[in-house]
DNA sequence: AATAAATCACACAATTTGGGGGAGTTATAA
DNA sequence: TTATAACTCCCCCAAATTGTGTGATTTATT
């Protein structure tokens, strides 16, 4: 299932540093499929700003070379076999955080995606982006943007956006957040200036809104629905 | 401070049925600086797919005419006074969920970005927004976007990920994690397969690092420093 | 050999939690 | 006008949870 681990290509350090001083920005691209790999090597390197300096097929061998390389912008696919492209983001990430992954797959589901946003990519295209979108995306992450397709940042800004159809009253509502935050009845209580009877109350309706009869599945059912 | 409640400019029914049948999206404009509103207005209404059947510098006015609008798209400014622009996103989207809302403000505030955003927002432009890609952001969002300034993306990108340097080893952040779902002790040992006893070691070694005593504090310092 | 990480144990007091029963006020809808 | 919903507060009880203290063992890693 995991072809071979190879290094693809890599170029010399010597070069590579004196095109670095000449504002090149540096890239590195994790691919397994090797036409696409290929083709986005031609692309960037059409490109008079910036220099692919290695390809690589799997993150293992990237990460190998990750201090030789000192790359400005990983392009890679997390639709590779296993965990292996989340894994391999965070692990990039932890020892070089000033890289900006560029995330560019097939998937767009949303576990997926968050995920890869989790482990610290900065940008998230999918795989039918146009070349000049790749090249505009390289420059955009570069610049502080966070290039995302589409649909990507419909799902990322739908992930902020609450469900506007609660069965909670206001109140409810409120106090549910402040249990979301590990308060206490007391300190509930306190935050609201209520009554710590109150907020019982409050709590035991909740409950029976929410059918659920402890605090841990109120939370859950309370984020899964979106209503907090 | 608030100046008078007025309706600014708003087209007739008859005519806009009409047009709306033609394919042209539908805008609402909101915004208070009157040289800025208008300048939006002629924008949009130069461009043929679109029309500005209304604008007001008001939420409220808007409000109140939101089912004759039926707008398809609000571009509003949500740096007006008080927190009206946050509760008038949320008031329109509660009552017209399917709009897309459009935020231009000169703000790139963390808070005022979030709290738009989980108001209903679907897309966050900064007012140096080029005319071209205003338009541009307008056609994004109605096909399903979510257009956002680079800087705006990147805060966005920036809220999912975690700090690399957290005092707490990986079995301490699991316990937090779980703890933040509002799981007991108990529970929390059962789902890491291991004792409540050890459970407990774990969290008074997270408080100590934390320099906390208390679940909500200990979540709390945790959410601000992004290690959960 | 030493240190960090993860595991488990027991004990104690204070607090929290979930469940049961109520009851009053206010505002809005039928 | 009368419901009804929302918010407020009160009491009781038993079980569970929580915070703190003071330990110990094992397994890696340095």
């Amino acid at each position: 299932m995991h072809t071979a681990v190879k290094t693809v290509n890599r170029l010399q350090n010597y070069s590579l540093r004196n095109m670095n001083q000449h504002g090149l920005c540096r890239i590195v691209i994790i691919e397994d499929d090797n036409l696409i790999r290929e083709s986005f090597v031609t692309l960037i390197n059409e490109n008079e700003k910036f220099i692919c300096i290695a390809d690589y097929d799997t993150c293992e061998e990237a990460i190998k070379n990750l201090a030789n390389d000192n790359a400005d912008v990983i392009l890679m696919d997390i639709g590779l076999p296993g965990i292996s492209g989340i894994e391999g983001i965070k692990r990039i990430k932890s020892a070089k955080p000033n890289i900006d992954i560029l995330t560019v797959t097939v998937h767009d589901e949303d576990e997926k995606v968050f995920n890869a946003l989790c482990a610290g990519a900065t940008g998230y295209l999918t795989k039918n982006v146009s070349p000049e979108r790749l090249i505009e995306a390289i420059d955009e992450v570069r610049l502080g943007g966070a290039p995302m397709s589409t649909s990507i940042a419909r799902m990322v800004i739908g992930s902020f956006q609450k469900s506007t159809l609660s069965p909670l009253t206001s109140r409810e509502t409120e106090v549910l957040q402040l249990m979301t935050k590990g308060k206490s009845y007391t300190m509930i209580a306190d935050e609201l200036h209520i009554n710590k009877e109150t907020v019982r109350s409050h709590i035991k309706n909740i409950y029976q809104k929410l059918n659920v009869n402890t605090k841990a599945a109120a939370i859950e059912k309370a984020t899964k629905d979106r209503i907090i």
